[in-house]
DNA sequence: CGTTCCTTTGAAACCAATCAATAATGGTGG
DNA sequence: CCACCATTATTGATTGGTTTCAAAGGAACG
């Protein structure tokens, strides 16, 4: 059986009989590359199919009333794109790719069996939704935070964490793929308020050191006190699931 | 059989076969009361049960590093609350009554059952998950709207169209049972700053006008043309879920 | 009737957005 | 490989929006 990514993403979770990887490999199409700044699914279009991140990065964002735009979600490779669709025929944001991407696509009504024969699998897909959800509630805590600065510390050490938790490597410096425009349309901020904070958290408060879009963490204890960002472990509960099938 | 409820709730999205209200019925515990302000959910603390909203009204907020409060989302009747502990062991963030509020309570150690046992009503907990889901990425939507006035004409429609939806009518005003101080929480606004967008929005523009807390609607167009709400059908796609059991 | 919480208003200080312009960077084709 | 172009990053000056501080008027509650 040629290993998918989505069971790859699952078996994160938890380990996976040899009847549940058969039953998510029928889900499965083949991988479909996508070239940096492609548009994968557009706010308000009709929406059936799911994705399942391979390699690269993606964002989701929704389009704002002044023009402007918020950015929701970055993806990495594991992530399961489209869920809005679970309940909509409808996309509720768009998903763009920030880099070459690879993803793996397959549609909801493959869902319907999944649920039918593999209970187990699908308390997994619940739980995950879940942990999406989380997410944007850690995104909103970030965006009411008053002060400009406190909301840029959140969001630095929110790419941090999903880095970190992606190459499972304790890193204290990535790099920042997105623009200072896109961190703007991710923290709420102009483009060029975001590049004075970024100036003052490196020049007045040495809380990082820069060298292109590298970011070095110097005081992460600084970055977390201003900010209100809660670090989370990524892992399930799978205490309530059902019994795996065969 | 007792009409519980969750039934209530989940019969709002499907009508339900009796073994499956049967099945929901055994999550069932007694309703059970909370006066106004008690904290029914603490960040933080170790969870494992999820609540049915029976009656009343509720917020669920997060702490933020500067002392402040971010509202994330109110509750209504019939929604379902603590789903973070579905895949966590522990909340992430608060419930506070807003008012006296009868909950139900169910361990979530009951859902394996539910989710072995009736493939059905396991997609519609997760189609209503993702409903949730959706109802955050708004709430991040109109948070990142720049200009105070269109955060909170945002809010004004979004608490405006759960009222409409949970009471089936196409209500012009409504109560509005948070402070001002409150809506400022949820808006991330101070108090002060509130209290003079909603003078503006009622003197200057002449989009609502307030009788005590009580505010009516008198321009939705414009309120809808400042801000970055969108309205949503509250209904699920129910097409690819699996058949019901018996 | 007094206390408390909420709402409202004013003035001043601060933060963030906009306007304008110049470096630096990265990618492309010659 | 270099020159060119487009995008991004950076800095200053100005304007407008938001918070803070301070205080008074209302409403709700015991």
């Amino acid at each position: 059986m040629v290993e998918s990514c989505l069971v790859h993403k699952l078996e994160n979770y938890l380990p996976l009989t040899d009847a549940e990887k058969t039953a998510l490999a029928v889900l499965e199409r083949s991988p479909k590359s996508y070239s940096s700044g492609t548009t994968i699914i557009s706010e308000g279009d009709d929406a059936d199919t799911l994705y399942v991140v391979q390699d690269g990065w993606l964002h989701s964002s929704n389009d704002l009333a002044d023009g402007g735009r918020q950015i929701l979600l970055l993806h990495y490779p594991g992530d399961i794109l489209g869920t809005a669709s679970i309940a909509f025929n409808e996309a509720s944001s768009s998903v763009v790719a920030g880099g070459d991407a690879t993803l793996c696509r397959f549609p909801k009504s493959a869902l319907g069996k999944i649920f039918d024969d593999h209970p187990r699998l699908a308390a997994l897909f619940y739980a995950i939704g879940m942990l999406e959800n989380i997410a944007l509630s850690d995104r909103l805590k970030v965006l009411g935070s008053s002060g400009g600065k406190g909301r840029l510390a959140g969001f630095i050490l929110e790419v941090l964490s999903r880095l970190r938790a992606s190459q499972n490597a304790d890193l204290s410096s990535f790099e920042m793929r997105l623009t200072q425009a896109d961190i703007g349309d991710a923290t709420g901020l102009n483009k060029i308020h975001v590049n004075r904070l970024l100036r003052e958290l490196e020049q007045d408060d040495g809380a990082i050191s820069r060298a292109g879009r590298t970011i070095e963490i110097v005081r992460e204890d600084y970055l977390l006190e201003i900010s209100s960002f809660t670090d989370r472990y990524r892992t399930v509960d799978s205490s309530w699931f059902p019994p795996s099938t065969a």
